[in-house]
DNA sequence: CAAATGATTCGCT
DNA sequence: GCGAATCATTTGG
């Protein structure tokens, strides 16, 4: 396993570092011990054009600053008051693009990851276990002790060791990338249906497959067109 | 200075 | 399934 330092790996777009971010590590390195982390869920945000990215129409503000300021940079805000999000800079300085880490799968640092994610004794499978930690983009920051603290961190700064993105040799195939619909940005327009969320091909720690998501569509569809009948 | 708003998760119905 | 939790950040007056 070899820690990412090359800043070039980053400098692609928004997309194409979506893609090659999965199955890849997050290490995350707190006191004596790693938690470490493969990557299975990614969503990319690709800037000015993109309406549903913080960044869109070249928006610059006190938050999302750090996404002008080039690739391989750490993005962290914290959503519905409540939940952090893991956001890495992508592409050169002034296409202001970020790749959400919306989940993965644990590698190290299990019972470290079960406590900080408050999950109590295992009544479950393991299997079930594995699906808990990290399944989706705060939690994932929970498993790993993020927060603010770690915004506009320089991931390949070989001074600082306390989040880097490393490589084992994990191989993903292409035809193992699920591309799917982002999730939760509704507002945004002609954007929101883009097929810019990966995720890996039967990966059980995924947020929202897309039998998941396309059930829940039909749902509400449903849920309107009976509200509709009622009147 | 007040009001609105999420790149979400969990627990209860 | 649905709604609440909960607050930094942004925006408008």
């Amino acid at each position: 396993m070899y820690r990412i330092y090359d800043r070039a790996f980053f400098e692609q777009d928004a997309v194409s570092l979506s893609r090659s971010l999965l199955g890849k590590l997050i290490v995350r390195t707190a006191g004596e011990q790693s938690l470490v982390l493969r990557i299975t869920e990614t969503e990319a945000y690709m800037g000015a054009p993109d309406l549903a990215s913080h960044s869109r129409n070249g928006r610059m503000t006190r938050r999302n600053q750090i996404m002008f300021q080039g690739p391989g940079l750490v993005y962290m805000f914290l959503i519905y008051g409540v939940y952090y999000c893991f956001n890495i800079t992508a592409n050169e300085p002034g296409k202001h693009e970020a790749v959400l880490i919306r989940a993965g799968t644990p590698v190290a640092g299990l019972k470290q990851m079960i406590e900080n994610r408050s999950l109590g004794p295992s009544p479950k499978s393991s299997a079930q276990r594995i699906k808990e930690i990290a399944s989706g983009p705060g939690k994932l920051c929970q498993a790993l002790g993020l927060d603010l603290t770690q915004y506009g961190l320089d991931l390949t700064d070989p001074s600082r060791d306390e989040l880097y993105i490393a490589d084992d040799g994990f191989a993903v195939r292409e035809e193992d990338i699920i591309e799917d619909a982002r999730i939760g940005i509704d507002y945004a327009g002609k954007d929101k249906d883009r097929p810019w969320r990966f995720y890996l091909k039967d990966e059980p720690t995924v947020s929202l497959t897309r039998d998941q998501r396309l059930r829940r569509e039909a749902r509400r569809i449903n849920a309107k067109k009976e509200e509709r009948s009622e009147r």
